[in-house]
DNA sequence: CTACATCCTCTAGCGACTAGAGGATCAAGA
DNA sequence: TCTTGATCCTCTAGTCGCTAGAGGATGTAG
């Protein structure tokens, strides 16, 4: 299956097409040849790429850990230790960001089991939020940060 | 205690200078009046909202979000319905958000706990990153969106 | 009087895309 | 052959919620 349109290899991939012109803007994919008509070509290998990327994005990887992953499956006979450590860092935020957001879920759920649909002067809610102080746990000294950027 | 500097309401508040000056700029929180050095002064209700502000931005609530509860604050006398969907929409989104995270976290250990510190060619962390299909679950449509922003 | 902290405005940058303008080319049907 | 519409190209600018820095004015402590 080589010679594929952007558009076929990002059906193929799962990656939009600005998306994928945006990862050969910033090199995380090599620039793939042109036709005569200066269209990108795409071969399986690409297609693949693409996919890696695609994973490691939907499990939180940066593009510039992406990019030293890719690195490492370039050349297999390295060490694996480096990827390892990525993956191990990952996890550890992945921790990190879980236990953030069962605190915040707990401090949503007080909220919204508080509310008794009456007038915004009694509402738990705003209570909540406008008094800091009723906030017993503490959320981290960092944004919780899940404000979803890239929905569809 | 009113008349309070930028630098000042930051400390009470927990905002940072320059966000606070971005919040104003948004019109999130209103032009306070100025020094005759045009510097501007704050009071305790300005603090109280920046506090608001800030907990429910850590709590992941859009700024919209906020500007929405902010007014409802502002008109006591209205029913909370508004205050609560918004909270119930953000529960809804935390507890996806968790589940996903748990997803991800299932999938980063399998890959770190098989990874026997060998060459790449045996790593299961690329691996697996690889092989889309290795990967049961689903992580869902949208991107798991975790890159911590605004990192102090 | 001298530091130095704090304040002001302004613009530009971050990450990881997404959207749109304005145009070229391709594939299929009438 | 013509036409329609999908797809492709490049480019710039916008998104979100800030953050960083330039370049200058003002305030405060010793």
């Amino acid at each position: 299956m080589p010679n594929l349109s952007i558009g076929a290899a990002a059906k193929a991939s799962g990656v939009k097409v600005p998306t994928i012109r945006y990862y050969e803007s910033i090199e995380l994919l090599p620039s793939p040849p042109r036709t005569g008509s200066n269209r990108r070509t795409y071969d399986a290998g690409d297609v693949r790429r693409l996919a890696f990327i695609r994973h490691a994005r939907e499990l939180g990887f940066e593009v510039e850990a992406i990019r030293t992953l890719l690195k490492l499956q370039d050349e297999p006979e390295q060490s694996c230790a480096a990827a390892d450590a990525i993956a191990r860092d990952r996890l550890a935020e992945v921790e990190r960001r879980i236990a953030s957001l069962e605190a915040l879920r707990a401090e949503l759920m007080r909220m919204v089991e508080g509310c008794s649909h009456g007038h915004v002067g009694e509402c738990r809610v705003i209570e909540i939020l406008a008094d800091h102080g009723e906030c017993r746990h503490h959320l981290g000294a960092e944004p919780v940060a899940l404000a979803g950027g890239a929905g569809g």
